[in-house]
RNA sequence: GCGCCCGUAGCUCAACGGAUAGAGCGUCGGCCUCCGGAGCCGAAGGUUGGAGGUUCGAGUCCUCUCGGGCGCGCCA
């Protein structure tokens, strides 16, 4: 919200150097490096010195000494630093700052989809809250965003995991079985192997009704878990896609029949090849074994199709950093199948877990690993989801488990909301305020308001990243402002209570959008 | 060997190609008769892994190089 400067400085630069407007560059506008040199900096000088053959300063003095707007300016070497009128800033105060960039689309997130086969670890935590910020964000952004999940219950896995369960229904009645070491040891496998003998009378049962039940029954109650874990971190699936219905529907054929069609596949030893390499992969994919089998890549391809002809037209899906090679396959995939460009991976870096300066290692085979459910239960919600959000998408986050316990006031979460308590708690004080008409705001308000101004860029950028942590930092620095401006402005009872009693409601509205968006909890006490 | 991510303060990390590279934690020293001290102020701490290049300007872009992570199946 700084297109006063831009459409004044745009109009002054053509004037003042007889410039067309192609040949007027893009105009930068930044915040000062100190509030005390002014609100806004434009190094249009920099920019212009070629094309004028001036030097940057001078440029930027002659700029300056035209410019006509609702602000001072002021030439330092290339820059012209502008600082807004105090009436201006009231006017954006009355306005509000919270709007958001448009764009057209329909999305569909789909993150954490975790084999029903184990329960969700902290590996995936880091997923589940990048993906439900973005799902947020993305439905204020284009015309709505809905989260999915999809349940691989298909396969060699799940096989694996019902095999397992049945092994421990066979143990717990008696018999004496071994586990493969290729099997899930988890002691949650005897607790669901409990519950079917709970429910059913086992040995009445045909072979394949136990399988049906181990199938259905087995994996239906790790689904729930899932979901119930999830619904603890504030995550929020709209759809549980599940891959079996993927492949009872037909997608699978479906997509091969249209890549035969375009001419992407081919038939080699056997098997049946997708011509990936036409389209930036290193090397062709099978699609169907030579035993008949459809890959994994096959049904996924399915399902992205399926995806699109729900009507989504804008995916996002959110992977580990693990699966960076499945990224040019898929877009590959969508390419041929005529929807390039539609789909954008986030790939999230590693989350690697220390306990007194050793590795924990994560094994879902073994049973050992620290479930999200623990992580939440030791430091809580809002902690848990901020922790994973504090850093870019791209940077591995190395986390120290007892060090996080031990030390979880020092968590950011704390700082922000404790910002929010505080503005709340002004504005509950001041019911009866008086309207001062004492206006000039100091760099403290200026700093902050500056901040506030910036929300729908910022929004823009963590929309452009696709990465939470824009928005967390946003919240952190508002709540620095906030803080700073706290410790040295006075508001109830100062003769500038009417602009400060805006400025604090206008923070507290803001941070409270972006509590909503980091799905974090806004506390009236703390 | 190839592809992607990372390398910045003691540690963990920021910084749309812009001014004096910033925070948190840790260390040291200050600040409540005053809207909540879960806060604020200050000090110490840096050759941004290294070498070239691009340009008015490089932590950021390009090339090379060193170090760490992940991935390179008719697995999922």
């Amino acid at each position: 919200m700084t297109d006063v400067i831009r459409t004044s400085i745009t109009e002054s630069t053509q004037k003042v150097f007889g410039l067309s407007t192609e040949d007027m560059p893009a105009v930068d506008i930044q915040f000062t490096p100190d509030i005390t040199m002014g609100d806004y900096a434009v190094p249009i000088g920099f920019v212009l010195a070629k094309k004028l053959r001036t030097a940057p300063d001078r440029i930027a003095q002659t700029i300056a000494q035209n410019l006509q707007g609702p602000f001072r300016a002021e030439a330092v070497k290339g820059y012209v630093n502008v600082t807004m009128d105090d009436y201006w800033w009231l006017d954006r105060l009355s306005q509000g700052f919270i709007s958001y960039p448009q764009y057209s689309g329909k999305v569909l997130v789909e993150y954490v989809s975790a084999n029903p086969t184990g329960p969700i670890h902290i590996g995936h935590g880091r997923g589940a809250v990048v993906g439900s910020v973005l799902a947020n964000l993305l439905d204020r952004v284009y015309d709505f965003a809905d989260s999915e999940f999809y349940v691989n219950d298909a396969g060699e896995q799940i096989r694996k995991f019902c095999k397992s369960v049945e092994i421990r229904i066979r143990e717990l009645k008696g018999e004496d079985v071994e586990l493969p070491e290729d099997a899930y040891h988890g002691d949650y496998i005897v607790d669901i192997a409990k519950s079917i003998l709970d429910r059913y009378n086992w040995d009445t049962l045909s072979e394949e009704e136990q399988w049906n039940v181990l199938w259905n029954d087995a994996v239906d109650m790790m689904r729930k878990w899932h979901k119930e874990t999830l619904e603890k971190l504030s995550v929020t699936m709209k759809v549980w896609t599940s891959e079996r219905l993927i492949r009872q529907e037909g997608w699978p054929e479906r997509a091969i029949q249209l890549l035969q069609d375009k001419g992407y596949a081919y038939e080699k030893d056997g098997a049946l090849w997708f011509k990936s390499t036409l389209l930036g992969d290193d090397k062709d994919r099978v699609l169907v074994k030579s035993n008949g089998e459809y890959t994994y890549y096959l049904v996924d391809i399915a399902y992205h199709m399926e995806k699109i002809h729900r009507g989504y037209n804008v995916l996002v899906n959110v992977w580990g950093a693990d699966h960076i090679g499945h990224v040019p396959r898929m877009n590959a995939a969508l390419t041929a199948l005529g929807f390039p460009d539609c789909l954008t991976v986030v790939l999230v870096q590693t989350v690697r877990f220390w306990r007194q300066g050793v590795a924990v290692a994560m094994s879902k085979r073994k049973g050992e690993f620290l479930t999200l459910d623990e992580l939440i239960d030791e430091i809580g919600k809002d902690a848990a989801r901020i922790m994973f959000i504090t850093r870019s998408v791209d940077a591995t986050i190395d986390f120290d488990i007892e060090g996080a316990k031990q030390k979880a006031m020092d968590n950011p979460v704390y700082y922000i909301q404790y910002a929010c308590v505080r503005a709340k708690n002004i504005l509950t004080r001041t019911d009866e305020r008086q309207f001062g008409s004492s206006l000039g705001f100091d760099p403290h308000e200026r700093t902050l308001l500056r901040l506030l101004n910036a929300f729908q860029e910022r929004m823009a950028l963590a929309v452009r990243k696709l990465d939470p942590f824009v928005i967390e930092s946003y919240a952190w620095e508002l709540s620095d402002a906030f803080h700073k401006f706290y410790q040295f402005d006075r508001v109830i009872g100062s003769e500038y209570e009417n602009a400060r009693w805006q400025l604090v409601e206008r923070f507290t509205q803001v941070m409270e959008e972006l509590f909503t968006l980091l799905g974090i909890e806004k506390l009236e006490r703390m």
